[in-house]
DNA sequence: CGATTGCATTTTGTATACAACATGCCAAAC
DNA sequence: GTTTGGCATGTTGTATACAAAATGCAATCG
């Protein structure tokens, strides 16, 4: 990796459809059972029904959304026992790849590493949540990366996916917030000592209590 | 569940040409790396190219081909690291598949494992690779089910169809089945007695062992 | 009054014509 | 001789017309 990347992506037009609609349904515009109707839609992106379909099965081979034959898509409505069910994967995989990365960490990495903490630090101390998840979101992407399986990244990234639809953000309380940063500071040590078990562990704990706060902001709502 | 189920299920056309695409792919008839002409392939699956198209969408969701914009689809192949990758992973998953089925396992679900292992017992006295492959494949399906996490299943079964494309069924050294057998009886064992963490490990293990299998086939090839 | 059947309307599914793009070849220029 | 530009050809991408299926409504029958 050399950083200079000249390779410019034009995006296709199913691509930029499926790309449009994923922030739709993200951002809830489109909610979740909401049937899409093509020519409607169609009109609304300024794209003819052709691919728009296609746009409609890369969503639904992403799990967001779900095709009825003859019956058309809709957005998919996840209930609790999926979001249990997609951590309790999605913790299998965190878990590994905490292992990987333990095995194959180089002290360049690690460098970042503790750049991306202290900048976490910083973002929680100044209360700035969307720095927070960005960073968050930077860190555990690192370690995935560090990783090194695509195969288990690209799992990993779909499964998120999904959950995107959910828009859990936004209320994260105080005591749960201090516990994230503070698990995340062991990571970064587990990490420092390769010691790929631990961070397995601490990795696994941490989508726990995840999921626990994405439950209880699902009940709210 | 009542076994009754009436619901009678018409394929829609791209579903019934990416069943046909997938077992063609699997079967080596379209070879690895093979770009696939739609106007050609429409002809000869007698389906015009919009659902053919789909198909292809589907097919490359599943991972089994890629598609590069104005330049069409073609059958991925699979590196040996792509297969390390997808092991490592798939190991992972089988892992939490087994202690997840360790702690929810009821005595029927346990009769019925008993009775498979039986089954493949006696194919492997009777030299029977198919029906071995065939009783293998409904044990490990048995123990994802009662793990009772769909995302779960869902996720290793896409796993593990874009490696049925390598076809690495058939030559199976002596010693190395034998060892495996031996290991599905470990499976049942550690099931009897609900030990999860131990059904995890030699889970682990088997998929590792088949990794090396699956690699050794391939450097043959 | 309720259930059922047929029809009208809407919506999705498929085929196909046409447009955009990629590719290979050949000629011209340097 | 190598590179560049233009053209011909084949292949993919998109729009759209038409077919098939679902849906809602109203009329009819019990």
């Amino acid at each position: 990796m050399d950083g200079s990347n000249f390779q410019i992506t034009r995006l296709t037009l199913p691509e930029a459809a499926a790309e449009r609609l994923r922030t739709l349904i993200i951002e809830g515009e489109l909610a979740p059972g909401a049937r899409l109707n093509e020519r409607e839609l169609s009109e609304r992106l300024g794209v003819s029904r052709t691919p728009l379909r296609e746009a409609f099965r890369m969503l639904a081979a992403d799990g967001l959304l779900v095709q009825l034959p003859n019956r058309g898509a809709q957005v998919v409505a996840l209930s609790t026992d999926d979001v249990r069910h997609a951590f309790e994967v999605m913790a299998s995989l965190e878990g590994l790849s905490g292992e990987l990365a333990a095995a194959r960490v180089t002290d360049h990495d690690f460098v970042e590493l503790r750049a991306l903490q202290t900048e976490m630090e910083q973002a929680h101390s100044r209360h700035d949540l969307p720095s927070y998840y960005r960073v968050n979101r930077a860190i555990h992407d690192r370690i995935n990366a560090i990783a090194g399986n695509p195969i288990l990244t690209q799992t990993f990234r779909t499964l998120n996916t999904r959950l995107h639809a959910l828009r859990f953000r936004s209320n994260l309380v105080r005591t749960k917030w201090d516990q994230a940063v503070a698990e995340h500071r062991d990571m970064i040590d587990a990490l420092a000592v390769r010691d790929g078990v631990r961070l397995r562990e601490i990795l696994v704990r941490h989508l726990k209590a995840k999921l626990q706060a994405v439950l209880e902001t699902m009940e709210a709502a």
